[in-house]
DNA sequence: AGCATTAATGTTGCCGGTAACATAGCGTGT
DNA sequence: ACACGCTATGTTACCGGCAACATTAATGCT
């Protein structure tokens, strides 16, 4: 009775008629919140549904075998007639862990990280994970600070980064989450371990594909230096041509966007006798074709274009783009599983080699006549 | 001495020398987790650090005024040594609500939604919330009600949706989330209060641009029926075209992806006299231009093609894309905020109108000589 | 100077779970 | 028959905040 209840209704304070259960202590009633509005049933109100203790729900929630088939069934009937759902917060603070990991990218409308997000919310889901995401202006500090600050007083269970740039990684190197913290985006390889074997993308199979068409002179149109992914591509740009004795033109800086590409090949020169262009992603190739031709050269005849993606509308340029398709999704995938078992205490196995599949269309075709 | 710890290495319990503050009560002492590994500090170590009570550090934080100087300074102090980081799991145990909303979405690597989940997390980040992202797959309803029921757990402070198809409003229609939920995408104007007013997405001025071009039978490139922003746009589309005494040649059905348009296109039997079309979004119209090639029409000279959204590549199309410019990111953080006024029980101002602006480029000209 | 009043601060209890410990009931070996 | 041990279940305490109430210090007023 001396039950204070902050909205107090008159009519409230049910629980006087359910007492099927003979055994339950005075002391361990609570509030009876079943029924009210708005409020979920808790444990609690299971318990006095079932004539049980709270702890004994509690034991059958988490798949406790001792229990005695009659109480059992009270306590699921109870769990079903008052919808139990647990409350994610109390659990969380009990353990200091939840059920949610942090994200944090920038840019999401890029096709690669919302692509790779895409993925681990997808596995998130699939763990029954949630993912808190924020995104951050890579251009502001403090913006990442807060950003930083706001998702360790979630208390994660980890940390997922999507987007691996310089500014971020360092960012993050002094930022201490008391959690695992994974880089989801391609990992930097200049650790330079072996560069000809996992992080080729692919470029092999496009390499030898230009060069069966006949070209041999090559101009790259690379990402910005501060992603790692940009690197990555290019160090495999370069490694792809030093293994087949070739020599680059020549290497165009753009931001991954169509206009930077566009730029780029407008503002160069001349285009140094290069007879195929490859890009580091799909939209700057797109860029690069219209520069391409408004100053009057024909794609394929004259160059041949190739990017990196696969983006969906690649298929759909004019001409349809040759690239190498990247699993994103997948990628994203493995990154939070990686993230799940580092959460768990688990050695994960190998990270998964970035793979990439040749897809041959038509804006690359035999290199123009001989010079 | 009778306190008990899980992970009681021996040296722990600080404390005994921390005794600068006089008043402490003993039966206020909880654990002491300031400096142990990993553990942030709380309002008790805070309290115990700086001589007050906890419930003093509380006001302290929650900007009550009637705190000593004195008192105050100490507390600042101690926040500041020990780094103090408010838990908001218990925060949110206590008071039911928690600082992040959930975001049900699906697709994430389509432009407009994923541009609209942008701009909702940076709004969200600025009011202090971090967005909980579940994706779904729309074809498996198990799925899209686990993912309800994973947000129902989290006690969040609201429900976001993004993708506002039929199958998505239908499934939460009957979800109760017993918090705000709010429609972020395009709302579905077949409430047909007034279809000439706000929601004719800029469709005015393009159809204004293309009948000064001589154009007068249209082409429509549809998105599905099932989302909201599909058919929101084919109603301007259709609309337009009566104000100006004009029909549509017909209506092709796409899927919002470049494929689609081009398979529409493709497969029309004829054009049927339509000198312009217009898709619904940008990618169909890319879909359209190609298919358009490939049946040896020219665009612009032969046929003129607009899109919408202003995707980021439609500039560098071949040719560029006169497009409908949609803020997306606008919308995003409009809805948020919408969400956010919600949560808070103020009657949002009005829904803001939805905005676009004509981008002409080189995808349209004048429309081909006399029929 | 003495008492009422207000300002400043302390104590208790609760949110909804989980872990540790406590206890009642029952079978069993000797 | 009795101590022992196991089984099934109940009780207490705690996670870290916040709110309500309690208490003490400081001030005002006559």
């Amino acid at each position: 009775m001396a039950i204070e209840e902050h909205g107090s209704e008159p009519e409230a304070v049910p629980g006087g008629e359910a007492t099927t259960g003979p055994r339950v202590a005075r002391s361990t009633l609570r509030r009876v919140s079943a029924g009210r509005a708005g409020r979920a049933a808790t444990i609690y109100d299971v318990a006095l549904a079932a004539g049980v203790s709270h702890q004994t729900v509690t034991r059958y929630l988490n798949g406790f075998a001792g229990i005695r088939p009659a109480t059992r069934e009270r306590v699921e009937k109870a769990l079903k007639e008052l919808d139990y759902r647990p409350n994610l917060a109390a659990r969380a603070l009990n353990s200091g862990r939840s059920q949610r990991v942090g994200a944090i990218t920038h840019e999401l409308d890029q096709f690669g990280p919302s692509k790779i997000l895409q993925g681990a919310t997808t596995a998130a889901r699939d763990a029954g994970f949630v993912l808190d995401i924020v995104t951050v202006d890579l251009a502001r500090p403090d913006v990442l600070n807060e950003a930083i600050e706001m998702l360790r007083r979630h208390d994660l269970a980890g940390v997922l980064v999507m987007s691996s740039t310089d500014t971020m990684s360092e960012a993050l190197a002094t930022a201490d989450f008391g959690v695992p913290v994974y880089l989801g985006a391609e990992p930097d390889d200049t650790s330079g371990t072996d560069p000809s074997e996992l992080t080729q993308f692919g470029f092999p199979a496009l390499f030898d594909h230009l060069v069966g068409l006949g070209h041999h002179t090559f101009l790259h149109v690379a990402g910005p230096a501060e992603w790692s992914a940009a690197r990555n591509r290019s160090r495999a740009y370069s490694t792809a041509l030093a293994a087949r004795g070739l020599s680059s033109a020549g290497v165009l800086r753009g931001d991954w966007s169509a206009r930077s590409g566009y730029e780029a090949v407008m503002a160069a020169p001349d285009l140094a006798g290069a007879t195929a262009i490859v890009a580091a992603n799909d939209q700057m190739a797109l860029g690069a074709i219209l520069a391409l031709t408004e100053r009057g050269l024909r794609v394929p005849e004259d160059v041949s274009v190739a990017g990196v993606d696969d983006i969906p509308e690649a298929a759909y340029f004019s001409p349809p783009l040759t690239t190498l398709r990247v699993d994103f999704a997948a990628q994203g995938r493995a990154a939070f599983s990686t993230l799940l078992d580092r959460i768990r205490g688990e050695a994960h196995a190998l990270e998964p080699a970035l793979h990439a599949d040749l897809i041959v269309r038509r804006s690359t075709a035999r290199a123009p006549g001989p010079e």
